[in-house]
This record gives C-alpha cells, structure tokens and sequence, in this order.
DNA sequence: CTTCTTACA
DNA sequence: TGTAAGCA
C-alpha cells in the first residue's frame, strides 16, 4: 500500500524518460497535451516523471503500435482506470468486513469466556469498543 | 547542456 | 511527427 506513493513520485525528467521508452520529447510532450498522462512540473516547470507515467507511456506506445488511435487509448486507459478504482472498493470492503469480524470475535470472548482464559478488564474493552 | 513553448513544414 | 527559434 506504501508502493503506491513510490510509483507515483516525480523522479525522471524527460530525457530520461525517453531512454526508458524509445519515444521521442515530442511525442511525450504530445501525449501530455492529449491527457493521456499528467507528469509533475518541477519550480522552473520542468517535467518530472514518476514510474507510473513512465508504465503509461510504454502502454501508450504499445496501443499505437497495435494501430489504436489516441482517443482510442484515452478510452483505454479510463476504463482501465475504473477498473482499479472498483477494486479498491472492493478490497477497502473486504478488510472492513474483517474488522467486524474481529470485534464479534473479541466481544463472544468477554460475554462467553472460554476456560482458563483471564478475562480482559474495562480498560482493554473500552480500548477495543471505543468505536 | 537540458528542457520548454510556439510555430511551421 | 520532426525541426528550428528563443527562453529559462
């Protein structure tokens, strides 16, 4: 989940992003114009890359070669991109539905201790049942 | 020296 | 898309 920052951090600028993808500044800047990536600017308003823009960029150039024209990538890469946001969702639901499930557990454990097991005080409750 | 924008072929 | 000009 931290990873998610490391790729979206500006790092490149566009000459190197050009060793990286074989496409030319113009093209890069072109593509830029056409909203299919949106790179950082630096003070001076350089460019400034991220490992991200740089993964769309080798997608771009592959959808091209494939002879798919640019409003057909910008469909592309929305669908794509509403594909992950979905999954987030889902994945955000999945880890709630885990945290319910932890509390229900914890709170049989207080009203049906099992043997031999030391029951919590109130202040461990209120810490698990603030919320 | 690299990058940026703008304009023209 | 390539290239040139004039800046930063």
């Amino acid at each position: 989940m931290k990873d998610e920052l490391r790729r979206n951090m500006p790092l490149f600028p566009i000459g190197i992003v050009t060793k990286l993808t074989e496409l030319t500044p113009r093209q890069i800047r072109y593509y830029e114009q056409q909203g299919l990536i949106s790179p950082e600017r630096t003070k001076g308003n350089q460019r400034l890359f991220s490992f991200n823009d740089v993964d769309r960029l080798l997608q771009i150039k592959s959808y091209l070669e494939k002879g798919i024209n640019i409003a057909g990538i910008r469909e592309m890469l929305k669908q794509q991109q509403q594909v992950l946001e979905a999954k987030r969702e889902a994945e955000t639901a999945k880890k709630e539905l885990s945290e319910r499930e932890l509390r229900r557990m914890l709170k049989q454990q207080i009203i049906h201790p099992r043997r031999g097991q030391i029951p919590l005080n109130h202040g461990e409750l209120s810490r698990f049942f603030r919320h």
